[in-house]
DNA sequence: GTAATAGTGTCTGTCAGACACTATTAG
DNA sequence: CTAATAGTGTCTGACAGACACTATTAC
């Protein structure tokens, strides 16, 4: 694999370079944790968007909380380390894993000269609150997005992580449906509404369900769930007037500022 | 810097590990090629999207082409690789650098373990156009994006980052202002119009002036130009009629599928 | 006048936003 | 009956989409 040119730029040698001391994946996981309320009949639970993080045992930033990742290996791609450390922090796969950005700042961490790749993934709360009773309690810790850019104390530019990883999912909230990754297969439109204005606590809209049902540019969103028979299917977990339930198809409207 | 509980995590060393072999920053290049019309009187130019490619002299992928990019130093960040690059590719900083992504998957370059972070510019047409003549013909190319994706040998995972950038601008195009990087400062609706459509050809707008100027809910994005007296200020560089002249705000709306 | 782009008139049906109102059911 | 959520009626003004039409200017 030689050719006439080859003496203009010599065959690269790896070795020859400063090369970076590693590569890891950290990934933010968020869960969405449905609290009941305690009312005189069936009430809305109260959701919480929460992130799971961990306390760091060495040097460096001992003592304070990061996010949970690990050094991606010469035999996978950084999507694969990160699916990989997903698995071994929590036991599953988890809804959605997807790539945030990378962080790489000189000086980011004292270890050397290493390069970090966010990513984002929603698990279930009881996966998260299995992994913390398997652990030490003082390990693993589950916080609101409040609690944990304002009051804990964070390794590395995780603040920053978390900043930018909030900032990407209120903007996926808005314009995908990956309301879908927080949500059962079927829901209620009430259920959809909640979900919303937990990630994106701005987000009102009077005529919620109207909107959604009745205006042929939404139209394909989402879809009624029925039975066998054709019949609707309702859901009174919630409420005591039985709602009707909702499933996202694969559609997703494509946005412009424009239009 | 030590703590009792080191015992159970030594502290870490680099070079204990397998670590990458170089981390390049690789930048795809747009820009907006403008051509004048043969036409009996004066008329819009007939834009296209191109982006610039270099022609690898040696292996691997000799004689391929692909995109332009460094490695990464340990005092740099990746945005400050791509934007140094960028720099000494050009000998301008360009108009809007943006990072693209991370390309990892194990084999994708034959020297080693090389991950590579794809970023997009963009850069007027002039700048490329005069690297090209200040360098071989063979070595430098201006491609449509139908050229690039279709026609030519491309290295790597070339192909896979152009597609990737070339979706990320069209969306951005519909869902953000950066139609602004491609264009003067003042413009017609015309040229916007235009610029839209050469980045999204499938995207069509009957009545796009009365909306740009006319619906309450996109005020805000663009602005009429007036002079100092208050007039407005008009161009005829591409019509007998003169039109007026806009300015983009620094407003960016804020989409949602669900309002 | 002609060719080219710039921009308006007008009509229909749909949607947004606001808010009052009815419906359904468990307890 | 009450409390809670589910969902509808209704009104106004704004917008979308379609398409015909007028406006302005260089040549």
């Amino acid at each position: 694999m030689t050719n006439g040119q080859e003496q203009n730029r010599p065959p690269y040698d790896a070795k020859k370079y400063r090369t970076p001391d590693g590569i890891p994946a950290d990934i933010v996981m968020f869960t969405l944790t449905k609290q009941e309320r305690r009312a005189a009949t069936k009430s809305l639970p109260i959701f919480d968007l929460k992130v799971m993080l961990i306390r760091r045992k060495s040097w460096p930033f001992a003592g304070a909380w990061a996010l949970p990742g690990g050094f991606s290996q010469e035999d996978e791609s950084l999507y694969e380390t990160a699916s990989r450390e997903l698995m071994e922090e929590t036991g599953v796969e988890g809804r959605h894993l997807e790539y945030l950005g990378v962080y790489s700042k000189p000086g980011r961490d004292p270890r050397g000269w290493i390069i970090s790749h966010a990513f984002f993934a929603f698990v279930e709360e009881w996966v998260l609150e299995k992994r913390k009773a398997a652990d030490d309690a003082q390990k693993v810790g589950l916080f609101t997005m409040k609690e944990a850019l304002e009051e804990l104390e964070l390794a590395f530019d995780h603040r920053e992580i978390l900043k930018d990883a909030y900032k990407r999912i209120q903007q996926q909230m808005l314009q995908t449906t990956i309301a879908k990754q927080f949500l059962p297969e079927h829901f209620t439109l009430s259920e959809l509404y909640q979900v919303i204005q937990t990630v994106v606590p701005d987000f009102a809209e009077l005529n919620f369900i109207r909107k959604i049902t009745s205006t042929r540019s939404r139209q394909g969103i989402l879809e009624e769930v029925r039975d066998e028979n054709g019949q609707p299917l309702l859901s009174n977990q919630y409420s005591q007037r039985p709602a009707q339930l909702y499933r996202f198809t694969d559609f997703t409207p494509q946005l412009s500022i424009y239009t």
